[in-house]
DNA sequence: CTGTTAGCGCATTCAG
DNA sequence: CTGAATGCGCTAACAG
């Protein structure tokens, strides 16, 4: 390195006989000057190896083209294609995004959120927030611009792109029906989740439409999980032994249920039919692949970095919601 | 929503009838000012709403508490749990993370590096460069801390956290020799990737120990993925009908040549044993389950950003290697 | 213990 | 087309 400190734009105006003015014209291209400066000027810049400073920029400008991503947990396949839809639009646009994941703990959750207001970004995009409504409304009160990303807030004004839950079990659970199967179990995930709560709302209306009812006791809830998934089917499994077909909150669930019907020797699918919901990678690689309902995962991220960018710049309606919809995916777990 | 703008360390100065100073004595809890007026300040700042500004801050400081994580594909397992790791030391140190993909673009990595320049971030980490070693150099030069991860650039004296591929990719050989193997191929994935390189030194090592040569014939590479190592392995296996066993670049390529297996009618482990390489989440979860060589990611963010701290901080050497030790972990592929 | 005076590096007026 | 003055919100010396 030369030593000295980093060059700023005083020493780049000064190197180049200009103004401080001027030398900012010719890095941010704003016209207002003649092209032999500009072309001079950035020469000499590039010689000096100047970088301008995003944060005395932020401080004058008062917009950082910093934003924040909150996710539950990156390492979930789930989020870490969601981050990728966001940043692949983020960056289209010049923005950098914090990452921040709150391992499904409130305090922390607050604790990101308080952190992300200090750094005055200019957005938000949270992603299955575990805070209650009233609070997150208040948290999300001081920030210019919020997308909610797989949780509905309208009251509070905030943009939001949501998963049509309830349509794709519904998906799901007709195709079993229509292969056959009557007697459908359903592993639920966290009896708290949203998403759980929609899809058992397909799971029912499916069952409804052709006639049968669901039977509390073919629903079962369990921690989003392999093991959770082994652990509730295998309970499951052994009290409702007519079950025919089970449907599963997640694949990660699901799978759990595939290694429990290989400790029950039971042979998927002619003994037992599964399906699981978000059509992560592993999905297709287990065996047999899952049949499962496939998220836009990315393109949840897309949308909610477009509908921020709108917020942000003021285009859009605050609160509109996105639900993008979800595709069945037929495999050999449930043909 | 209070209509106006957000408060400002006057404005909570103003109310309170002191001094700037004096608030910021408070907030930063800096001992020279009397427990009354400290608690009389913050309790005011709080009523306000206030929030200091990190980016004010970081210009009068110099000091911004961000850093940057430069991935190459953060939905990659691998570099996923590597996150997670950098982030939980970050955190706990009051940093906050700009992560950073460069889809394994030397573009996108030019351009990440050059934004994290500009948002004077306290210290970079770099996964996985792809950048030529000399560019890497003089991009890494402005910036005041570095490590790089999986990637080592001792000349330039910067800090790197790397995994002993050499040592992991022996102790999978050995094994395979220790259960009777004596024909053993090796899919090597890229033939730039420099683990890809120390993994085959590993190969050939153990072979020679064992007295036994590698036959080129017995070497393939491919693209570290499913359908990479799906591909190679059914060429290898329809030229090399004598192998017993395979030895994968990483798990991906594993399950890749577990495909190749039931394409080709072969039974595994009994008629060919597979070992990969990284034990993700993944390779406990196909049939059967992967023996592989365990590489602890999360502790390689961990280490990677304590020694980043200590770059920062200064209480390090720069230019420290920190080798970490992968384990093998025996399933049923190759038992 | 508290207040005053200077910047940090840039953008944003407004004059020339 | 170019330059000078002012302020973004905060910390860092110094004084009182």
């Amino acid at each position: 390195m030369n030593g000295s400190k980093r060059a700023t734009m005083d020493d780049v105006a000064r190197a180049a006989g200009v103004s401080r003015q001027t030398v900012s014209r010719a890095i941010n291209d704003l016209g207002e000057i003649s092209p032999e400066t500009r072309d001079r000027v950035l020469r000499i810049a590039e010689e000096m190896g100047y970088r301008p400073s995003s944060i005395a920029r932020g401080l004058a400008t008062q917009r950082t083209l910093t934003l924040g991503l909150v996710v539950p947990d990156n390492v979930n396949p789930f989020f870490s294609d969601v981050t990728r839809g966001v940043e692949h639009v983020a960056y289209a646009e010049g923005y950098s995004v914090f990452l921040c994941n709150t391992d499904e703990n409130q305090q922390q959750e607050r604790a990101v959120l308080q952190s992300l207001e200090e750094k005055r970004v200019d957005g938000v995009i949270l992603c299955s927030p575990r805070l209650p409504e009233e609070e997150l409304r208040s948290i999300v009160a001081p920030h210019l611009a919020v997308v909610l990303v797989n949780r509905s807030l309208k009251s509070v004004g905030t943009g939001a792109v949501l998963i049509d839950d309830e349509a794709g079990a519904r998906m799901v659970v007709q195709h079993l029906l229509q292969t056959g199967h009557r007697e459908i179990g359903f592993l639920a995930g966290p009896a708290a989740s949203h998403s759980g709560q929609q899809r058992a709302k397909g799971y029912r209306a499916a069952l409804a439409a052709a006639e049968l009812q669901a039977e509390t006791g073919c629903i079962h809830h369990c921690s989003p999980t392999v093991d959770g998934g082994r652990r509730a089917a295998r309970e499951l499994l052994e009290t409702q032994s007519d079950l025919s077909a089970l449907f599963c909150y997640n694949d990660l669930v699901a799978v759990g249920a595939l290694q429990a019907c290989t400790d029950l020797g039971l042979c998927v699918p002619d003994e037992l039919a599964v399906a699981g919901f978000d059509d992560i990678p592993l999905a297709a690689l287990v065996t047999p692949p899952l049949t499962t309902c496939r998220v836009p995962r990315h393109e949840l991220g897309v949308q909610a970095m477009r509908l921020l960018l709108d917020c942000v710049n003021g285009d859009a309606e605050a609160s509109v919601e996105i639900v993008v919809q979800p595709e069945l995916v037929i495999r050999a777990s449930a043909p």
